[in-house]
DNA sequence: TTGCATCCCATGAAATCCCATGTTATACCA
DNA sequence: TGGTATAACATGGGATTTCATGGGATGCAA
C-alpha cells in the first residue's frame, strides 16, 4: 500500500471543440488509488491552470483553521480566492475531463494542453507559454545555484 | 524497511529499437527491497540521465508540502522543474525499462546506454560520452588534491 | 425545442507483455 | 583445481493491451 503519490512528466494533449482532454492515464491512476478527484482553478501567479486531488485543498483549509501564525493573513487570502475559483473535475470512462471556458481562457488554451506535474499538483499550460516558461525556470535555476557543479572549480589558473 | 542501499558499479547495455535497456539486475534488487519506483530526469548539468527512487522525491514532495512558504515563487519553480520532467520507469518481467526519445536525446545515447552507480542515485551515460566525462573527473580530483597522488603507484610512465 | 454537457462506441497508434534464444556468471562435483 | 551442469541475465521479435482521440447518441435544463 502506498499513501504517497505524485505527479510527475510532461504530457501534451489534445482539447477537442467540446473542451475535452484526456487526463494523464498516470494521473487517473493516483485519482483512482487515493479515491478523491481532481480540482483546478486559475494560477494565482501564472497563465496556467492549476490542479491537485481534493485531499490537498482539505488539507488546506484544516491548517488555516487551526494556524496559530499571526502573519499568515496573506496567505490565508490568497487560499481563499482559490477556493472560491476551484471545482471539481471527474473523468468520463474514456479518461477525460471536461475543462471550462473560464479556465481554457485563463492559460490561453485552444486545442492543445500540456500537463506539467509538480509533485503534489500540476499545471495545465498552452504549449508555447510552456515552453517559454521552462526555458526561464532552467536559466533561472542555473544561474541561482552554480553551487551545483562543485567539481568544476578553477583553482589553477 | 531499509532506508540503506547504493546505486554502484558501471554497467554498459544494449539500447533496442524500441528504447528498451535491461535495468541492471543489482538495480532491479534495490527496487524491489524498497517497493519504491526507479524515477528518471533530464541532468540539470550534463548531457545524462539521471535516475533515483521515487521515494527520494517523495521525501521532496513532502518538504515543500510543510513549509510555510505555500506560494514561494522560487520553490514553484523548482517544482516545476524537477517534478515536471521525472518520470517513473517500471521495469517489464524481463528487467527491462522503456526509455522516452526526450531523455535518450538529452543524453545523445542511441543504441548503448552506461549505468554509473552515484550512491543514493544513478546516471545513464553515452558511451563516448562517459568516457570523457570520466577522464575530466579522474584528472579534476588529482589537480584539486594533491594530497592522494603519494598512493599512486608509477606504473604508466 | 435548442443549447450544452455527459456517455458510449470505434479506431489508430503507441506502450507493454510474453515467449524464445544466446550469453555470462555461479554452483556443484569429481 | 578444473571442468561441467545449472541458473541468472541480456536481448530480439512478435502478440496483446492500453491509451488518446474523433464522432455520434443520449439526457438535462433553460
Amino acid at each position: 500500500m502506498r499513501s504517497n503519490f505524485l505527479f510527475l512528466d510532461t504530457i501534451i494533449n489534445k482539447v477537442d471543440a467540446k473542451g475535452r482532454v484526456s487526463l494523464p492515464s498516470d494521473y487517473r491512476a493516483i485519482v483512482k488509488e487515493t479515491s478523491s478527484e481532481i480540482v483546478c482553478y486559475r494560477s494565482l501567479t501564472s497563465p496556467c491552470i492549476e490542479g491537485c486531488l481534493e485531499d490537498l485543498l482539505d488539507k488546506l483549509a484544516t491548517e488555516i483553521e487551526t494556524s496559530t501564525d499571526f502573519f499568515s493573513q496573506t496567505q490565508d487570502d490568497l487560499t481563499n480566492l482559490i477556493f472560491g475559483d476551484a471545482k471539481r473535475f471527474p473523468f468520463d470512462s474514456t479518461g477525460r475531463i471536461g475543462l471550462t471556458e473560464k479556465l481554457l481562457k485563463h492559460a490561453n488554451i485552444t486545442d492543445t494542453a500540456v500537463f506539467v506535474g509538480k509533485g503534489r499538483k500540476f499545471q495545465i499550460w498552452n504549449p508555447e507559454n510552456w515552453e517559454k516558461e521552462e526555458a526561464r525556470i532552467r536559466a533561472e535555476v542555473l544561474k541561482n545555484r552554480p553551487v551545483l557543479r562543485p567539481t568544476l572549480k578553477e583553482e589553477n589558473k
